[in-house]
DNA sequence: AATTGACATTTGTACGTACAAAAAATATAC
DNA sequence: GTATATTTTTTGTACGTACAAATGTCAATT
């Protein structure tokens, strides 16, 4: 037999949930209820405390007990913290510290603290950090996606977001699976530009090292072969080398390999990246490739070590700061109330000449 | 006043925490509470109830009242997550990308997940970030002090930490009302190689740039006071300009007036680090006054914008990236079940000569 | 029409009595 | 010594009185 405060409860929680009691609404007085329900006000109290506790009703002394807003944003009832979650595939490497700068210092000029996890591309790593994230409630999330190319479980999670109406921008790429907005380089254009210029200097045999996980390597691919098309010149898919997160670390040893077999075939590459482009370098070095004389070589994104490189390798512009300033202004301006925000931007990039081009005539 | 559900909640809870009443353990009935704490029965059911909904204790009828291990489990229960919080004052800035760079190099290599936080040298932004680390539950931490040299009201979280035996250790600082382990540079030993650096080269009318609230700014004081002792120079408290993270707005102003105010008393001026000793080139600069030829500057640190500043500032080093890597190796041995680590680590800085100290004749 | 003060209403704290229900302790029977 | 019944202990439900503290309402005054 139930005990007569859980009647209460029962039948107090069935108006709230039907609507009978709406948010905001102000239940009947303690000494009300005791006439409705012929019980002691002893008993009364024990119930508006018990469905106070499970965030259906507020009492407020002298005034009366409300249907509480907390029930219904029951997932948005966390402390409001000042803080954006920021989720990287890396933290010191590449080009993330100059986006995190960006980040960091747009929120100090609005007083968000940041808050920052890594993934290692690893979608477990980037499970945890979400789950981490929303455990702490964080005001709005800027991500980068990982293995942006590839089917990814934790798509649920921004679905999630979506529906909690905790605003979230992603950058360098996203999941074309979701309709989210994002803050991305026009890959397509950069490598586009990459191969033009290297046919724009007479090269015919192109070949190209792309990564298959990431969103950015298929979009680069196809910035490769329109070039190609436009030139007229055969797509030849041995003149490929596919890597993704987990082959990487034999990317060296294989590059090798590749660059002694096509030798006679290629003269000049496009890399997905600076990273990629310097170890052809190196491996150029190793093997006895003249560069920029026998292989011509173009990285992408710009990227520091490019820059502190010991040769200064043409490549093609990235954001970066200027991405991470924007994207933590999106969040921003979406918690202030912005409706009419520009949810897909690119960012055109420019080709910055190096010494790592040669021109055939 | 507090009611007196509240004394009692408050001392139960106490007593549960300090292990007073440990897990399982059955704690006196609620007859025998009525008679310790002079109340009611209902007032010792209204705090053992709350208690209860707070997970503290469980009540069974007819056997009593016990502590109970959701509690516990509660800063315990959480999966291993295999995760390493870090929080540093700031991200993107100065040397910190680089302490970063270590400590993700160390964790990536024993596969440990990296969470991190600013707080901007500011006490309330380190107690949101310090919640969060504990709330998450990470297996241990890297912190940076928030101004160590003044009294920090969270430091009860670092004992938090002891207590539940999760590692910690401080870098570049450590608050001394703690006995906590700690990674430095030796800072009274960078400022009195500076100082004596410039004694050396015939200075005898040096001044110093000293930050307040950090205890880097303490210890870099002492190095430049033990030098001037040492070279039987006088210590003139006029010759000190000092600041603190809030003052430091304003340091560029009083900076330009400090050093035309003392223009003819200075030939030498001992900078808390090279982001200040930067600011000092640029003062000169607009006061006109030749540096070094009027006046020798040292910063402290080998931070990046000193070395990719216009002028070659004169510096002393930071082991940066290999604090970073010690900082997270100590955790990742600690966590491990080392226990002979050795608790307090001081890193020897070195001079490294630029052009902005002249030699006096 | 706006402000102020007095009073009424409502929730919050704290005390009490009484009985129910479940577990633990003790007594009894074999 | 073991099993069962009885008693005691302990928490759970429900009723009551009394006063404190905060809010709301209404009447009087400006």
């Amino acid at each position: 037999m139930k005990p007569k405060y859980q009647v209460l409860i029962d039948d107090i929680k069935s108006k709230i949930l039907s609507g009978v009691y709406s948010v905001g609404e102000r239940i009947p007085t303690e000494s009300a209820l005791q006439k409705i329900y012929n019980v002691s006000r002893q008993t009364v109290r024990k119930a508006i405390l018990e469905l106070s506790n499970e965030g259906f009703l507020r009492s407020e002394k002298g005034s009366g007990t409300y249907v509480s807003n907390q029930y219904q944003s029951k997932s948005v009832k966390k402390p409001h913290n000042k803080t954006i979650g920021v989720i990287t595939t890396y933290i010191s490497d590449y080009i993330f510290p100059s986006i995190i700068r960006g980040i960091e210092g747009r929120l100090n000029e609005e007083n968000y603290s940041l808050l920052l996890a890594s993934t290692n591309n690893d979608v477990e790593q980037e499970k945890k950090a979400l789950e981490m994230m929303l455990s702490f409630g964080v005001d709005g999330l800027i991500i980068e996606p990982t293995k942006s190319n590839l089917y990814n479980p934790n798509i649920a999670y921004y679905l999630s977001f979506k529906e909690q109406e905790i605003p979230f921008i992603m950058i360098n790429a996203y999941y074309e699976e979701l309709d989210v907005p994002f803050l991305c380089l026009d890959d397509v254009q950069s490598s586009y530009i990459a191969t033009k210029e290297l046919v724009s200097k007479g090269h015919t045999q192109i070949g190209i090292i792309s990564k298959s996980d990431d969103l950015q390597g298929k979009y680069r691919m196809k910035g490769y072969i329109k070039a190609l098309g436009e030139a007229k010149l055969q797509f030849h898919p041995e003149k490929v080398l596919s890597f993704d997160t987990e082959t990487k670390l034999d990317l060296y040893i294989n590059l090798k390999k590749f660059l002694l077999d096509k030798r006679d075939e290629l003269t000049a590459m496009v890399c997905y990246n600076d990273e990629v482009g310097l170890e052809v370098v190196n491996a150029c070095r190793q093997l006895g490739i003249p560069v920029p004389d026998e292989l011509s070589i173009i990285g992408q994104d710009n990227s520091y070590i490019a820059r502190n490189a010991n040769i200064k390798l043409t490549t093609l512009t990235h954001p970066q700061e200027q991405m991470g300033r924007d994207a933590a202004n999106w969040v921003i301006k979406k918690l202030q109330g912005n409706k009419d925000l520009q949810n897909e931007i690119y960012y055109q990039p420019l080709l910055i000449e190096g010494v790592t081009v040669k021109e055939l005539t």
